[in-house]
DNA sequence: CAGGCCCATTGATCCCGATCAATCGACGCC
DNA sequence: GGCGTCGATTGATCGGGATCAATGGGCCTG
């Protein structure tokens, strides 16, 4: 079997996505297409059903940036305060289960919601560090290889398929989207990972990998 | 007068602070202390009273990030999970209290205190987020332009003081010690900052700051 | 006050990744 | 099948920041 999210999985849902199953709508996004926009009132809870995500901030010179991606199972905006500090849009065609944050409060009372948003929110934060460390001390080769890592481990399955293109890799590595290219290639010609296309691969050394990663 | 965090200042104390002031206990740290480390247990949650405090990340090479600076009122180890994910040092002699996580729990139970985690854990996504987008797409000229500012900006007078040196100050940027030194040198050479010493400066013009910390 | 230490600054050179530019290759359309 | 388009790759060159090395300057100690 190839490839790792199935657009109708939406595996090892969290808590707080089966709270969510209660209210709020499911609606489906086409690629490209913005599901919510940096500095906008943040008043929706967007929960992933099918499909993958970015969100990304952009700054006035056209620099930008990628915060994260996510897949079936994972929550955005939820960390935000009053604005999205970042904007999110569809990677690929995907659903999206949206609740109104107004209406978590009815889930409201015994705390365990609280806790849940906590958590979530922790676990962001936790993410959102290690990408930070990513940024700040490693070599581009070492970007690129954890980044490589990190889907393949997510997906746990041989054949990995990339949602985003070299572009949306390269903003979020904070490299340019040749130099991404050409580590790419070098991997390859390590025979560390092996590209059936550019966005298809599987890895074939492992512990080679893990050491490049870094 | 001078100077921004002194020694006895915990000014506009969290909510969260205020809570924490009914447990736990005052420790006083000297500088260059280890407040926890790296990989520990996180059982405690702490709050600066006085001085200023850095949380690192080494990796096995040497290589360090900054993963921010902490000031009388701020608190740490909040977001934490099981373990430390960095480890806090003091930057000057400081006193920090110190709560056990356990103890927090006497006073839950209305469920303010969770959103107040909550609220406090947002926070530092918040800045995070804001570091991440720092390191990803900055120059170093701006990075530093950046850094001045902000912390001009957290301390609103006129001579800032700063708690960390310039190893510390690359290490939070993604830079070297030399870059940093030489940007500080183009600021000041361009009129923008004035340093009185390496560690005492003033902003002599902020429009020209602001637009260069992009 | 002299000497030593530590940190910051300054200078010279190198190299990684950016930039500029050309080519490739997959896919859709006529 | 030929052709246009768009994303990815590859090549050549440039430049910003790292690295290596020397100097400066505050502060403590004797």
């Amino acid at each position: 079997m190839t490839l790792a999210y199935s657009p109708d999985t939406a595996p090892a849902a969290s808590p707080l996505a089966s709270l969510m199953d209660r209210v709020g709508l499911r609606m489906p996004f086409a690629k490209g297409e913005e599901i919510f926009g940096q500095d906008e009132a943040a008043d929706m809870i967007h929960s992933i059903v099918s499909g993958a995500v970015r969100t990304t901030r952009l700054q006035s010179d056209g620099r930008r940036q990628i915060g994260d991606f996510y897949y079936p199972g994972d929550i955005i905006g939820l960390e935000t305060g009053d604005l999205y500090r970042f904007s999110a849009e569809a990677l690929s065609d995907c659903v999206i289960h949206v609740v109104k944050r107004s209406s978590l409060h009815v889930l409201r009372g015994d705390g365990s919601l609280d806790r849940t948003l906590w958590e979530a929110t922790r676990r962001e934060l936790e993410r959102t560090q290690e990408h930070l460390l990513m940024l700040g001390r490693k070599s581009a080769c070492e970007k690129v290889a954890s980044f490589l890592r990190d889907v393949a481990q997510r997906v746990g399955c041989e054949d990995v398929s990339l949602p985003m293109g070299r572009q949306d890799m390269a903003d979020y590595l904070g490299l340019t989207i040749e130099t991404v290219s050409r580590m790419v290639t070098q991997l390859q010609g390590s025979r560390i990972v092996e590209f059936a296309s550019a966005r298809q691969f599987r890895v074939t050394r492992w512990p080679a990998l893990e050491r490049l990663a870094a």
